[in-house]
DNA sequence: GAGTGGTCTAGACCACATT
DNA sequence: ATGTGGTCTAGACCACTCA
């Protein structure tokens, strides 16, 4: 049971890419090339790119060739506690530069719906019950980044900027504020996998990217919620941070 | 340009998976099922299941079938803030059976080192000055789900317990406590990313499934940095929660 | 032993990008 | 026009599980 070809050939194809002989940007041997270097059928060199790509590594493109792929995280801070000075001890373990680039909302809806049961009781609403739903998608350089689906109470937040497309300086949480229901507290519920289709698409990713889902809890004083977000996160563009007491 | 055959045939099954039609653990139809259901070649009703596997969503068993995958995951709460009846309204939108199952430890080394170059910026040391790594691997239910390898300065530390395999009652940060470098502030960094094959293997994790990478940093008082960790999570088997104030 | 998934081959046709 | 990746087929052999 000695480790298949395609194995033998990918496992050499991911060292190269790791040790930067293959760096970002790099055309990858095409399947012809590794048909005649291993001498096997077009097939098997195939599937060993599809392994390369299903681990997120590399990037096809029909007509054109296979690529390395490169990572360019966003940085997503949240729960900022520490100072700057802090930041400069323990900075990142991943070189990563950071730029922080501006970030555009391309699809946006605001709609009074049915609260779903799943967010009901988060909210501690009945299931049913009127709330406010603002959907997005956010785009950096053009490219969708993250989906994100909001919901709020509509007895608490109805004829606030909040039921409109713009809900103006400050956002929602603003807006949550001056009605008296000012965010004291969050709560950040995280699971990662792999899209489904849908998701693959709305986010334009590759193979081999996984999702990370975000549902976030806002919480006014004595605990009261006021908003449940939930995140949807093309895990290859993000560095997520949380920052919190002991 | 039609949807090909293979992912037809993926799209009927993945929806019959979500649907509950076929639910968590049910035999998905083997591939000679598939090739005379939909009259095609087995190469190409391989590819389907392949393509569920790769999203996480079967796994498959040589001689024995395909299957699919359950989600039973572990709640990992960092930051905790909250009271138990917040916790009430404003609970997990995923519904998951969140028993707390006992963790062990499987595998585990100290040692001292010369410090990494890219942990040594974050300690605020130079590279190479002498660290403590502390190595572990956790199990749940006898299963890998995690591995963790902690760094901290062994000017700090040297003589106590967390020189030793056990770190005694409370561990490493009750003992930094005694040293006067009781932890009042983390930081957490987050990636995602499909494993390479040795944390596949260290893992032991199924095909389809992506890692969590979590560098903490903690700091004590005046920002002094005094640990990182260095984590490595199964993606699939955890539900993470961050608690943090406005 | 029958059925399952895992790998490989040789050959074919297609869609697409680059020259 | 050439080369690239994407898909499909028919057939083969293997390793493993389960009854």
């Amino acid at each position: 049971m000695p480790t298949p070809p395609y194995r033998r050939i990918a496992d050499d194809l991911r060292r190269r890419i790791l040790d930067g002989d293959l760096p970002p940007g790099a055309v990858v041997p095409s399947e012809n090339v590794l048909v005649e270097q291993y001498e096997v059928a077009a097939e098997t060199a195939r599937r060993a790119l599809a392994v390369l790509a299903a681990e997120g590594l590399t990037e096809a493109r029909r007509g054109s060739g296979t690529r390395v792929r490169s990572f360019r995280p966003i940085l997503r801070q949240a729960g900022r506690r520490l100072s700057a000075e802090q930041w400069g001890s323990g900075r990142s373990v991943w070189q990563a530069d950071l730029d922080q680039r501006p970030m555009a909302v391309d699809s946006a809806s605001v709609d009074q719906r049915p609260c779903p049961g799943r967010i009901a009781g988060a909210l501690g609403l009945e299931e049913g019950a009127p709330v406010w739903v603002r959907d997005r998608r956010y785009l950096v350089e053009g490219a969708p980044v993250m989906l994100a689906t909001s919901y709020l109470p509509a007895e608490m937040v109805a004829g606030s900027a909040i039921t409109r497309l713009d809900s103006g300086p400050g956002g929602t949480y603003a807006r949550l504020a001056e009605l008296g229901w000012a965010p004291t507290d969050f709560r950040e519920q995280v699971r990662v996998r792999m899209p489904l289709p849908e998701e693959a698409l709305a986010l334009a990713l590759g193979a081999g990217t996984p999702v990370v889902l975000i549902a976030r809890f806002a919480f006014a004083r004595d605990g009261v919620p006021v908003e449940v977000n939930e995140m949807t996160l093309d895990a290859s563009r993000y560095l997520m941070e949380w920052e919190f007491p002991a």
